[in-house]
DNA sequence: TACTCTAGAGAACGATCGTTCTCATCGCAA
DNA sequence: TTGCGATGAGAACGATCGTTCTCTAGAGTA
């Protein structure tokens, strides 16, 4: 028998796989427990109902989703190439074949009706991510007028790139980040 | 008894509001029996099935939408004044106390694992938009790299607003927008 | 009036869901 | 070896879903 811990790790990362690529209400408990390779009795002794698994999933959605962002940033040189490297790291995720837009916008729409804690995750990771780019913004020398702009640009890429398929919106929204950064260092010298 | 016509518009009317604000898989054909005061057997006499019901409503939503846009541009003055009438148009929209995000998006999160007539709707009308905005990116004389970049401000507006929940993301894609387009004009004289 | 046809109300059906329960099995202490 | 506690497999449960079917009441016609 695993232990409590890797049994977690398991099951989220079977839940993660099965909820991104097909929605939270098309997958069974069942499926998850056959996926992770975990008994239902266990799956239930860890998280006491589906949300909560829901909650978990998402919640580690998060740590992946800052630590690919941040790596992104590390690799660049100035504040404006950390800025506009939140793009590239988009760009990089969409074309993964399995992409399937943003999980936290997908859960939104599919659950906001219902689980509060879901909807509260979902906020708090849109939330981080608004403070991120603020901070690159601040770092940058830019007012801070532009950190919801650049955040709007990266949202909307991604919903565009889940949509009509393909990669390109990245390069799109990273050329009109650019673009509003220069006229926004050019009127605060 | 109302006609086939009259039981359409009341069906799609009734479902557009439940599915809308409670997500399609959460509304169940009985309650869109009660919302709408068409009986079952008229409803599957008009719609052969749920996802019928859906592509309609979504087929309506898009109707609305492309009005309101074309309303809120022919209210603006110039061809710079109707690209940026796009974002007040959103702005508007954002303030309506049962906006919940683009019913495209929610809809395409929650089935694109499913129908396959949900997905091919949601994606023309993504592309229908972005027609619309090219034209008005032509009219305006600004390099039709610029329409891309708008379509994405507006989407991204979208689903930052519904998040979090607060009307600010037009107001801030719409000064984005400005800036991209006075650059792009100044760059093609 | 008697007959026919239609449509609505809602029961029924089979499937599936989240969650719980049963029971056989196994590791292990004494 | 015997007994015990915990575990996993999967049946069971109650609810709900999309969809179909039954039955009844009423309108229209001869």
């Amino acid at each position: 028998m695993i232990d409590d811990t890797a049994a977690r790790a398991q099951l989220i990362d079977a839940a993660d796989r099965l909820f991104y690529a097909r929605g939270v209400q098309a997958v069974g408990m069942d499926a998850v427990r056959a996926e992770a390779g975990v008994s239902l009795k266990r799956i239930y002794a860890l998280f006491p109902s589906k949300d909560d698994l829901v909650v978990a999933v998402l919640r580690q959605r998060r740590e992946v989703w800052n630590a690919g962002i941040a790596a992104s940033a590390e690799a660049a040189g100035t504040a404006r190439e950390k800025l506009l490297a939140v793009f590239d790291f988009l760009d990089a995720w969409f074309r993964e074949p399995d992409f399937r837009g943003c999980a936290f916008i997908n859960v939104y729409g599919e659950l906001s009706g219902g689980s509060a804690e879901v909807r509260r995750t979902v906020r708090e990771q849109k939330e981080a991510f608004g403070a991120y780019v603020a901070g690159l913004v601040r770092d940058a020398g830019a007012p801070e007028s532009l950190g919801p702009q650049i955040a709007i640009l990266a949202e909307g890429a991604q919903t565009t790139a889940a949509i009509a398929g393909g990669p390109e919106a990245a390069a799109q929204a990273k050329a009109a980040a650019a673009v509003l950064l220069d006229a926004a260092l050019a009127n605060t010298p």
